[in-house]
DNA sequence: CTAAAACGTCAAAAAAGCTTCAAAAAACGA
DNA sequence: TCGTTTTTTGAAGCTTTTTTGACGTTTTAG
């Protein structure tokens, strides 16, 4: 197993320094942060593969660290604490925590939990790069940090939803994805609603995209998805794909 | 609606309807096996999103179904159980659960950690895909991704069950498949009609793909099934099979 | 607080694919 | 070769899926 990066960011010094030992013994590479309002800068710098963290400090609000995390890495978090009511665990999870563990910790209990993230962060599965921000498909680029999509050198307003579900498929151009499979990556996982939906904002960017651009449009796949596809004037046997 | 299957492997039936109702409310499609024995088919037809297990049963190894199971899938598992040493926690890890919490639990927190788990096995990660999703046979490819088929360098848009078809006879040419075994593969186990319905199929893949590729075509094989068969001009000893 | 925009739901209509059927053709066995 | 069995094929009807417009609800902006 390779050497593993670490991060505790917890103000009590006994506990992270009796859980760094061990760790150490365990072969990782650990990083305290006592002083929680320094995480960010340490963070960048060590990019860990896993945290674990304390959420009651004196000065600062754990909770918004958990989330503030979760929100720039897909890194594994634990959460740690003497806090132990189920709704500070379940606000936990809600933030975006892998896992969470009440003071005091049994050692070994701990490390194979540990052990048991940052197997499912790595080994089972292949993390998804959040980095990428802009695509650019000949006349068509969308562009998630300024919020605007170009269409033949028109900006083109979409909303939220339009903008997500169009920088999706277009970062992956022709690949097939599933109703299923764009609620969850735009609308998010947890969300429960008629899968229709997708039907109508597939739709509404279709309207938006379609009569400006000729060069890639959106075909459905019938009775499987929809698919961002360079608009071809001869298909010939396009049983299957409709053209829009 | 991404409705997540969730699978629960549990002799106690008491605990089991009183999670699935749970589950169910909060709109999962929860599957109950109280006969660890048979968790093998149900674990392949449903392909759950979680399995949520215990490890004590009367009659087999909890412990040999967790790793059986993660021996054949990366499917998160956790272990929900009486048994709440710190040696059957790690061994629970160690065997490759993800979670492992003590009977009795609390709903709220074992829905929130069931939900961390699908979060963080789907939404943050793409799951490292062992399934093959594309054959390729001289000019003849089959793309289960990008849901086309390229015969001569040509793109030919085929509908679902003709894709399928196709790509599970050219997952394994020469390979001679039964109406029924198309029937279970491509149609589904439960599925009931005419078995001529193959054969109709059949016609529809042949029409497309035989007109353009002449390396590779569908042969019938009298009396059995079909095959994918790389074209011969000259098959002397061709008892059994016809030329199309 | 109001108005506009975005979002979600629904049901009718349209489109595409699927299944069945029966006649015709082909393959087989005696 | 002849009769039997199996396969091919075209067309019609059926089912499922998708599209679309309208409308009610929620969220956002001013």
């Amino acid at each position: 197993m390779p050497l593993r990066k670490i991060m505790i960011i917890d103000e009590d010094k006994n506990s992270s320094e009796f859980l760094k030992a061990h760790l150490e013994h365990e072969n990782s590479a650990v990083e305290m942060i006592t002083n929680p309002s320094k995480w960010q800068e340490k963070f960048e710098s060590i990019k860990p593969d896993l945290v674990i963290m304390d959420v009651v400090f004196q000065f600062v609000d754990g909770w918004q660290i958990c989330k503030d995390i979760r929100n720039q890495s897909n890194c594994p978090i634990v959460i740690l604490s003497y806090k132990s009511d189920v709704f500070a665990k379940v606000l936990g999870f809600e933030l975006g925590a892998d896992d969470y563990v009440i003071k005091p910790f049994d050692t070994k209990e701990l490390t194979a939990r540990i052990k048991a993230q940052i197997r499912r962060a790595t080994k089972y599965n292949v993390p998804k790069d959040s980095t990428k921000t802009r695509v650019c498909l000949d006349n068509l680029a969308i562009d998630m940090v300024r919020y605007e999509a170009i269409i033949k050198s028109q900006k083109v307003a979409l909303p939220p939803k339009e903008m997500q579900l169009l920088f999706l498929l277009a970062s992956n151009p022709d690949k097939v994805y599933t109703r299923n499979q764009l609620l969850d990556e735009v609308w998010g996982f947890e969300y429960y609603g008629d899968s229709r939906t997708v039907d109508v904002h597939i739709k509404r960017v279709r309207e938006k995209i379609n009569g400006a651009s000729q060069l890639w449009s959106l075909k459905t796949i019938w009775g499987v998805g929809y698919q961002l596809q360079k608009t071809q004037e001869s298909d010939n046997a396009g049983s299957g794909t409709s053209e829009l």
